[in-house]
DNA sequence: CTCAGTGCAAAAGCTTTGCATAATA
DNA sequence: TATTATGCAAAGCTTTTGCACTGAG
């Protein structure tokens, strides 16, 4: 993501680009997804050094409300970030109706992180089929 | 789960039963999977009014070692606990050797969390199909 | 010039830990 | 009786917030 991008992508009503947003934004984007807060304050704090941590965290919650980045919780008392990927969107089906839900979901990140054997796997896709009753056919059954 | 099973499950090799133990294994096992520490431990105490925190911490941390229950990351900063389910296992395939790697992930605990369009749904099914390449298949392409 | 964003420090959650006491096997 | 588990209080981490100052638009 080029600094205009950045630029253009932050510039939403009642935002400002600030050189402190443009530079966690490209450190979350070179992290591959594997950054917690801290790790994103130190790597950041490297080419500005007077940051705050406290603009880390409110950074990260802008971002998160804008779509741009994805909070990833581990089984650890604090939260990772990355990019939003593009793609990775799954299905959840009514049985009664047929409706489709979609809805996004990185589970893949999931399962390389918490299954082992998963660890050094290389995942080319992931499909999540889901089947069940939406509230109205639910009620007829 | 009874008491009795209760005390079969808690007695493992250096552990011990206690009633604090058996108490918070059956609060949680009643709550339905909805529960955080601090639920549970107010939820235990109204049945045994001495209990501490940190108690209900270590028995959770125990249980977990134990394989009992499954501890859920939401969007917050706390964990919720369930008692584990039995299903819900998916596998993993490699497109290169066909091995398949079978995993276990509580992901309708998730989507119903997570996606609000299917938080009323009652999910029956879920599958789960991951492909990629193994680390060995990997090196070989 | 105005108001959103920042840095700093302090506070707020959630969770863990040290230690003396209590309870299980 | 020998350890394991508990309660209490204190400490530890991660994250949030108040406030005066800075800087983008």
């Amino acid at each position: 993501m080029s600094t205009k991008s950045i630029r253009k992508v932050l510039n939403a009503p009642g935002l400002r680009v600030t050189d402190q947003r443009a530079l966690i934004l490209k450190v979350i984007r070179q992290g591959q997804g594997h950054l917690d807060a801290d790790e994103i304050y130190r790597r950041a704090r490297e080419k500005k050094s007077r940051l705050s941590l406290s603009t880390v965290y409110r950074t990260l919650q802008t971002l998160k409300k804008l779509g741009l980045i994805e909070e990833l919780h581990f089984d650890e008392g604090h939260h990772h970030y990355e990019v939003k990927p593009s793609t990775e969107h799954h299905h959840l089906a009514c049985l009664g109706c047929g409706k489709i839900i979609e809805f996004r979901y990185p589970l893949a990140r999931y399962v390389k992180r918490n299954v082992v054997e998963a660890k050094d796997f290389d995942i080319v896709e992931t499909e999540i089929h889901m089947t069940g009753y939406c509230p109205n056919c639910h009620q007829e059954r």
